[in-house]
RNA sequence: GCUCCCAUAGUUUAAUGGAUAGAACAAGAGAUUCCUAAUCUCUAGAUCCAAGUUCGAUUCUUGGUGGGGGCACCA
């Protein structure tokens, strides 16, 4: 419907403009309609006047009025007024808000679906984690961008297919298994313990010429699945950094389709670059490398001198795999910028050797985490792991509810801690570096997570008190009523999840929910909604579709809802 | 050194070239005999600097300053 009326008023306008500037071609001029910043400006906003009163020597206001005299009543709009420089702003109708809510309430779960991205076949790639290393905050960065992403394209219609590509083989893995050995846990050791080996091998490599020349042996044996007793390490950690994984994706409430590993991805890598020297690779120092100089880019090593592929060659690899195994319009890959300059390389190396590897994929970056108290990083120890962040919130919720005298369910509180840390990374544009300090960032106040949370369970707490004693919820606007900012933001719902979509920037979510809550909060403490006048029905109808639309938009941010809080 | 990205209240941030730069936290003042105060209302507070393009610039261009990423065998 909203899409539809922009349309109408776009046709309108062209022809008002025509009949206006009698004598200049118009033709050409593509009418444009937003919604102003400030809602008491209208619901539609059109600059045209002033883009093209220069040219037709009229002042834009003198314009403004001519085009807004040549248009004829519109349906759904009320009142059409010119307002500042020159916009002509238009009211939408009390009918058209009538309907909008109709709209949404009938749609339910399916409100704000889109079909901006309709039929779409997508392959992404998100979390990928290094095994044998912790899964620490910047992790958290990841998956919450990418499993928004995944849900926001599913919601715009799209079909998704979500996998990841664990880091089963590096030098890094060579280390902590150093270290396993080393601390003579061989035998029996935990998760945590292999996040301190890891520590232990990263400064023994830096120091100690004795245990990095042990380490670079382990890494062969790794590779080359030589049995022996780091090989027998090897596979215990992977299984163990493994089922790490799962635990805190599940937790996080991510699946993936399909893993696809580095080691198979080294050996597909390999042997593509192997088979493209020299066409796009040559040798060079023992090591096989691209010259991404001659392509405004830098050189570096695909597979190096010990015959192991780097980096490069692995996301080669997995290109090649991706392309082979699944079929798709679009393959994306979301990780930290840092590794941008990385995957302009590859995909400039990939257009080389199969233009289309390159033309359908898009690999997009998040900003990096920062703490307040310094960078993060994995190669030092103290970092902030993800699940201890996850459990202090979660504490600090049931806390909340503690001392507010309410209950709060083990679940619920869950659900809380983790709205309080998607929601703080992804309200943030995407690209953006993320600055984080814990205490505040993680707040259950103002715009966060729990925020929007409380206004559902909010909103569900009245529904509750007023049915089922109430029946049916009709949606009819009471006599003088005053449509409210709730309405007004309402329809627009829709487009915000198709932008987004289309954006690749699911932070448009989040500042729209943190808009519509707001108003819902600020219009309920006005006034009462079970008032036992006729205006109830219309009153309880946006309180449910306030609660809908937050909790679809959550859903799409990776979200849940608890019912009460 | 080369190259890419970023710069908005004290802090974290929003703004498809538009109107009085929008929020939140922190600060100050208030609101609860009433459906959830994790709420609401009010006050104070910001576009790094200098040019340019434009009817109009936080947004685009150039230069500067400051911060971060990347730049050969780590991922």
């Amino acid at each position: 419907m909203t899409v539809e009326i922009q349309d109408v008023i776009k046709g309108l306008l062209k022809q008002a403009l025509e009949s206006a500037g009698v004598g200049i071609d118009v033709s050409g001029t593509e009418i444009t309609l937003e919604h102003p910043a400030d809602l008491t400006h209208g619901d539609y906003s059109c600059n045209v006047a002033m883009r093209l009163s220069k040219g037709l020597g009229k002042s834009p206001r003198e314009l403004a009025e001519e085009i807004v005299s040549k248009l004829p009543e519109i349906e759904w709009v009320d009142r059409v007024e010119i307002a500042g420089p020159g916009f002509i702003n238009f009211h939408l109708s009390e009918e058209f808000f009538e309907h909008s809510v109709a709209e949404a309430l009938e749609r339910g779960g399916e409100w704000g679906k889109s079909d901006a991205l309709s039929g779409e076949k997508i392959l992404l790639e998100h979390s990928s984690p290094n095994l044998f290393k912790p899964f620490h905050i910047g992790h958290l960065v990841n998956n919450t961008y990418g499993e928004a992403l995944v849900r926001l394209m599913q919601f715009a219609g799209a079909y998704v297919t979500a996998i990841s590509f664990p880091s089963d083989v590096s030098p890094g893995i060579a280390k902590a298994v150093w270290g396993i050995i080393e601390m003579g846990i061989a035998e029996n050791f935990t998760i945590e313990q292999v996040g301190e080996a890891y520590v232990k091998g990263v400064e023994a490599y830096k120091e100690s010429e004795g245990a990095k020349a042990r380490i670079n042996e382990i890494n062969t044996n790794i590779y080359n699945k030589e049995d022996s007793p780091e090989y027998e390490v090897y596979k215990r950690g992977r299984e163990l950094s493994l089922e790490y994984f799962n635990n805190i994706i599940a937790r996080l409430g991510s699946h993936f389709d399909k893993l696809i590993f580095e080691t198979q991805a080294e050996q597909e890598g390999k042997r593509i670059v192997l088979e493209n020297v020299p066409s796009v690779f040559e040798e060079s120092d023992g090591a096989v490398i691209f010259r991404g100089s001659e392509h405004g880019l830098f050189d570096n090593v695909y597979i190096n001198s010990a015959g192991f592929g780097t980096y490069l060659a692995k996301d080669t690899g997995l290109l090649s795999i991706k392309f082979r195994e699944y079929d798709f319009d679009k393959s994306i890959t979301v990780t930290d910028v840092e590794q941008k300059q990385h995957f302009e390389l590859v995909k400039k190396s990939a257009e080389l050797i199969n233009r289309e590897w390159a033309e359908k994929s898009l690999f997009l970056q998040h900003g990096r985490l920062a703490l307040t108290t310094g960078k993060i990083s994995s190669r030092s120890g103290g970092v902030p792991l993800a699940v201890d962040i996850l459990d202090s919130v979660k504490s600090s919720a049931l806390e909340r509810a503690q001392e507010s005298g309410s209950e709060m369910t083990e679940e619920s509180a869950e659900m809380v801690a983790i709205a309080a840390v998607k929601y703080a990374i992804v309200k943030v544009g995407m690209g953006k570096n993320i600055t984080f300090d814990i205490e505040q960032s993680l707040s259950f106040e103002g715009d966060s997570g729990p925020y929007l949370q409380y206004t559902y369970a909010r909103c569900k707490s009245v529904m509750a008190k007023a049915y089922p004693h109430r029946g049916d919820i009709k949606v009819q606007v009471p006599r003088d009523w005053v449509h409210t900012n709730i309405e007004k933001l309402l329809y627009r719902f829709p487009e915000v999840v198709k932008r987004a979509a289309l954006e690749y920037q699911p932070h448009h979510i989040a500042n729209y929910l943190n808009d519509l809550a707001s108003a819902y909060n600020s219009w309920y403490a006005q006034g009462k909604i079970l008032d036992g006048t006729d205006a109830e029905h219309y009153k309880l109808a946006l309180t449910e579709v306030t609660a809908q639309t937050i909790k679809n938009g959550l859903q799409i941010l990776g979200i849940n809802t608890p019912e009460r809080m």
